[in-house]
DNA sequence: AATGTATTTCTACAAATGTAGAATAATAAT
DNA sequence: ATTATTATTCTACATTTGTAGAAATACATT
């Protein structure tokens, strides 16, 4: 599932508002906002897509993503690593922390997380 | 710089070749090989694009990468880090280090890197 | 009941993307 | 020279994506 720009964004706030309604959704869109009618259109080729769902109440409806955040994340980023890095999530790794994309400090906070996982798995 | 799916199949074998003609591009592909005159289209919107450029031998043209592999990929990690994790990397990195992302080993060998990068900057 | 507000469906249309045929040009091999 | 091979340019066309107007509905409020 790889979803273009305008419905990932669409995405995106449903997923932080987690279930919203139409007004919702164009609320949360940033000036200019789009015209109602291009958010109905996103919404309806996500459905069409089983990406977002919706309960009627009455007659309004509120929506929701029938797929996680977490789940097409990884996708993504499978898919990036698989294209970039020939599957190797070392390979990955290292890019990853090459001076140009991590700080210092942000690699410290990387060996934290690191070491808190390891010994988490440590059970 | 974010390119459609089929360029970016393309840069992927140009980057990965260097340099190539027509030929050898249409040879990397797996079978079923595109026709001839759409990996010419693809080359040619990515001219436009200042993605790749060629050097002529006479009259066939030796292509190559104008954008390398490196900043490309780091530009779509930053979007896909921005999208999703608020653009927090620590956010990112513990997503990318929980269990189902990765094995134990693939951990290890994180460790490993952010280590060894570690002392690579501690000069 | 009449009107304003929010929503949905349909339709539309331009731009981007995926794919490739026809025609042409250039080169290589016989 | 003639032919086979390869590359290039142009044109074309179906899909997908980005965006939204018009019309129809439903609901809320005067």
């Amino acid at each position: 599932m790889n979803l273009p720009k305008s419905e990932e964004q669409l995405m995106q706030y449903l997923w932080e508002m987690e279930r919203a309604f139409m007004k919702d959704l164009i609320d949360r869109y940033p000036e200019p906002k789009p015209a109602s009618t291009t958010v109905a259109t996103l919404l309806k080729r996500l459905q069409k897509k089983k990406a977002v769902h919706f309960e009627r109440y009455g007659s309004v409806r509120e929506y929701f993503p029938l797929i996680s955040k977490e789940v097409y994340f990884s996708k993504q980023m499978n898919g990036v690593i698989k294209n970039f890095f020939n599957n190797s999530v070392s390979q990955f790794a290292s890019f990853f922390t090459s001076e140009e994309n991590l700080s210092d400090e942000q690699l410290k906070e990387l060996q934290q997380i690191v070491e808190q996982q390891i010994n988490a798995r440590k059970k």
